[in-house]
DNA sequence: AAAATACTGAAGTTTGTACTTGACAATCAG
DNA sequence: CTGATTGTCAAGTACAAACTTCAGTATTTT
């Protein structure tokens, strides 16, 4: 049973720079715990805080071998988004063809 | 000269539910500022606070007529923010599929 | 076994921002 | 003109969350 995606999270995960970044390199290749905070310039806790909040919404996965945490994308978390803009923009255009015909109608 | 989007600053506003909330209903039709206050159990003045921001990050527009503003979406945003993650979603598909190919010749 | 590496957990600090209050401005209705 | 409606401005409050420190655990290296 595939985990439930909750928008908000998404969104919310997304708000913040910090964690923006750390997805960009996230999508070059994985990375490490450390190999994510040194070029950040924050701690190796900072990123871990972080981590917990992109695993929750379902933008990252980690898993831990050894003594190194491999951080990886999640991509479950960025299609919920894309499903999420696409609803919305089949709503909006509905709405702009109505626009049209009552401008039509004139 | 259209109005350069900085997908940072759309994401940030996304990131605020009551900020989801407005635009929510602003996708059904255009509203007063005390129209949306109302609802959502604020005051005028966060409203106001929260369309500023909206503005500037493009997601919203609002025009001032008579003594009413009147505000509704505006589509650069979003559109924005689609263009952001489809960029993404084709450099993840190419890296999926360079594992792929790596996995084949295995 | 000792030292170095990679991370985790609990706790505290600090800053940003969401929100309010209260006073004011402008427009519209009677 | 008066009073009600709609919104704006300047300031202040409060709380969440981003970040740090420091002490500890587990793993790898020498």
């Amino acid at each position: 049973m595939k985990k439930k995606i909750d928008i908000g999270q998404v969104l919310d995960a997304l708000g913040d720079p910090t964690r923006r970044a750390i997805l960009e390199r996230l999508s070059e290749r994985p990375h490490s715990v450390s190999g994510l905070a040194t070029p950040l310039g924050v701690t190796l806790t900072a990123i871990g805080q972080h981590l917990q909040v992109l695993e929750e919404s379902g933008l990252a996965r980690t898993e831990k071998v050894g003594r190194v945490r491999t951080c990886s994308l999640d991509f479950a978390g960025l299609a919920a988004l894309e499903k999420w803009i696409q609803e919305r923009r089949s709503l909006w255009d509905k709405k702009l063809d109505q626009l049209g015909k009552l401008l039509d109608e004139e």
